[in-house]
DNA sequence: GTTTGACCTGTATGTTACACACAGGTTATA
DNA sequence: TATAACCTGTGTGTAACATACAGGTCAAAC
């Protein structure tokens, strides 16, 4: 039987990861000492290492905890993986591509700022450099038409 | 003045956004209609654009409220919008170089388990599936390496 | 004149995956 | 036996909204 600690080491997970995935029932103790303290089997140290790798994959805690009641019930899970696995590669492409444009928009902002002053502020503004920020500059244009041309 | 529905169209925002920022003072009616209904000065229209702006460059509410924060005492907040937008960009590049990883060990995974059976999960494997992929040990090491460190 | 319906209001709570604080328990060393 | 380091469970805080709820407002239809 493995405390708390233990268990986490055994997963290579922080243990306030443990706590917090024991409160939700995600993975459940197997005894409790006198005092209070949980015990788990090693059978939960293989769920949890599943858990982490399931994470790791990108997939969230409600859809692991599907996958393991799937499991539990000796169904197969492994449409569902790989139904929720392929939802989340398009998902991912979204934001990756989203996070990319973030980083255009703020790549081209502190060059925009570069040859700007910093400004002393007045009633109307908060800071010119923000409020005067300009998407649509023609180097930009250039740039996505470029993109575009090559989707 | 303007309502919470008008000033939302205004700036460009979702009402339940003009709601919450009221809530936490990141905006601030001028006064009250005897109904409760909440009133805003065209300023404050200003000021809800300049937030908007602000997160489309990646600032968080937070560091937005210490600019206002700045501003309205007389400080220029130009320093401080240089400095967080370089950090977010350095930040941004690590974050979206971990999706690009993340994304790859999916497409593998993928890949991998097209070539394999669907199979019932005993007491031990909850997925044989998730627990035979190999995960890029490498990837995982500095994974817990960056959590243990922050402890 | 009232009733229906669309639309609006504020507040409360749910979301995700933890991080941190707290008060107290345990264990090894001095 | 006292002290310090470490561990325990529980409670609350976090970001930035999204959703639900119960009710208010206003114009049009009857």
């Amino acid at each position: 039987m493995l405390t708390v600690n233990e268990l986490a080491i055994q997963a290579n997970a922080p243990a306030h990861v443990v706590r917090y995935y024991t409160r939700i029932g995600l993975i459940e103790p197997a005894a409790q000492q006198e005092n209070g303290y949980r015990l788990f089997s090693s059978q939960e140290a293989n769920r949890l290492r599943f858990i982490r790798m399931a994470k790791q994959l990108g997939f969230t805690l409600n859809e692991i905890r599907e996958i393991t009641r799937h499991a539990e019930h000796g169904e197969s899970p492994c449409e569902d993986v790989r139904r929720i696995i392929q939802d989340h590669i398009e998902e991912n492409r979204f934001r990756i591509e989203e996070m990319q444009k973030m980083q255009m928009r703020m790549e081209q902002a502190l060059t925009q700022w570069k040859s700007m002053p910093n400004g002393i502020p007045d009633g109307n503004s908060v800071c010119h450099l923000i409020e005067s920020f300009d998407l649509n500059t023609e180097a930009q244009r250039r740039q996505y038409h470029l993109e575009t041309a090559l989707e």
